[in-house]
DNA sequence: ATTATCTATAGATCTATAGATAATGC
DNA sequence: ATTATCTATAGATCTATAGATAATGC
């Protein structure tokens, strides 16, 4: 853990960080407490202690706390979506098996249960657009999937309903992390759920289950 | 509209709201801005604006904001868990069906979105125990019907999560509210969800669904 | 006398800006 | 010279309490 030297005054305290930059640094003390004070609840003064800088640092690297919060937020759907469009065109159980259990894994192993943020009364106003036209996108896609496992149109009211059943299932691993650690068994399950929503036997699950393998492994290489 | 008299001092701006108790009214205009600005965000003057009295004279009333959350959380969970201890001995799909019907039904129609405070992150902390342990027991009623349904044990770790995973599909009304008003048929779409998450076929469906509506009728009766 | 409001305010925040300062880099 | 911090502070809140006041009820 040697400091190397930076321009710049030193802190007070002095920065016991590696090699995060300050505004890693910053980024990680505020999803930690808007994950559990939530946003208006967290003081400009709090993260900066967190960091171990002065308040007004703050601004230096941000020009308001609720650039912070849009950062974090678009940062993490931000993967989801590239998955999404990655698995479009595989098989559609497989594909939707693929999604869900990639998002739920996310979700279950990011840093401070960033997925919390979404839920935050705040993210609706009008500042944080771009990140829900994302989530909308993401929300879309499992839509398509979902219609396409049941065998409906994906133009229909029915679609549009599943695709936000599909997405607040994935999201059930936000709330288990409240009280425990998911794991892979619960993004199993989870993944298991969404096709059975779709209508999913339990002979297409498990086929859907092996392919699904295979897509993440040729999606990470 | 004739505004009956009453002891005490008048307010500034007249009582427009008919016979509700001062209390009701800071209930319902707190709700509505905790639904939408969350709960720290939401000032006692904003409050208190909207019901037409000066910020102080909400402690009259409540010893503080945190008060109003609290009521306002433990009114809306109450109805649910006397729901579900009602339908508890009943067979389980169709108490399955008929508990995600009626608790789907309440979160879509009642005023303010309400089922949106069960978000706030505010709501972690220890002061909202009572509310938690309550939205527990639902969720263990949840967990028992969907794994006499599966006909798996209900103590296992399964069932538990299936428990999770019902109640956060019922809520997904909370997050259709949010662009739309939700209709009967979105919540017959949840309650059909739950089933077939629980592994019940088409055929078990459509049973569920007609027995739920007998459950209803006599529970309501 | 009791009730439900009011006015006024203390004391504690909180955000964001202005301007100084202590490093490195050239 | 540039960078990243610092100190200090203005101005705007916000919560909760103290005490006054204007009704009704007895």
């Amino acid at each position: 853990m040697v400091t190397r030297p930076r321009p710049g005054r030193p802190r007070h305290a002095p920065d016991e960080s590696g090699d995060r930059s300050p505004r890693e640094q910053i980024l990680e003390a505020a999803a930690a407490l808007f994950v559990d004070q939530g946003f208006s609840a967290t003081s400009t003064r709090a993260i900066a202690d967190r960091v171990g800088i002065r308040q007004a640092s703050l601004y230096y690297h941000f020009a308001g706390k609720d650039d912070i919060l849009l950062e974090l937020l678009c940062t993490s759907v931000r993967p989801s979506l590239d998955t999404a469009r990655a698995l479009e065109d595989a098989a559609p159980e497989a594909a939707l098996y693929a999604l869900a259990m990639a998002d739920a894994h996310t979700l279950a192993t990011a840093p401070h249960n960033i997925g919390m943020l979404y839920l935050l009364p705040e993210v609706q106003l009008g500042r944080y657009d771009m990140f829900r036209e994302d989530r909308a996108e993401l929300q879309d896609t499992y839509a398509r999937l979902g219609a396409k496992v049941a065998g409906e149109d994906p133009a229909s009211a029915a679609a549009a309903r599943r695709g936000e059943m599909l997405i607040q299932l994935v999201e059930v691993v936000i709330h288990q992390r409240r009280t425990r650690v998911p794991d892979t068994s619960d993004c199993h399950a989870i993944a298991e759920a969404c096709l059975r929503v779709c209508g999913a036997d339990q002979r297409t699950i498990a086929a859907a289950r092996a392919d699904a393998a295979g897509l993440t492994t040729s999606a990470r290489v």
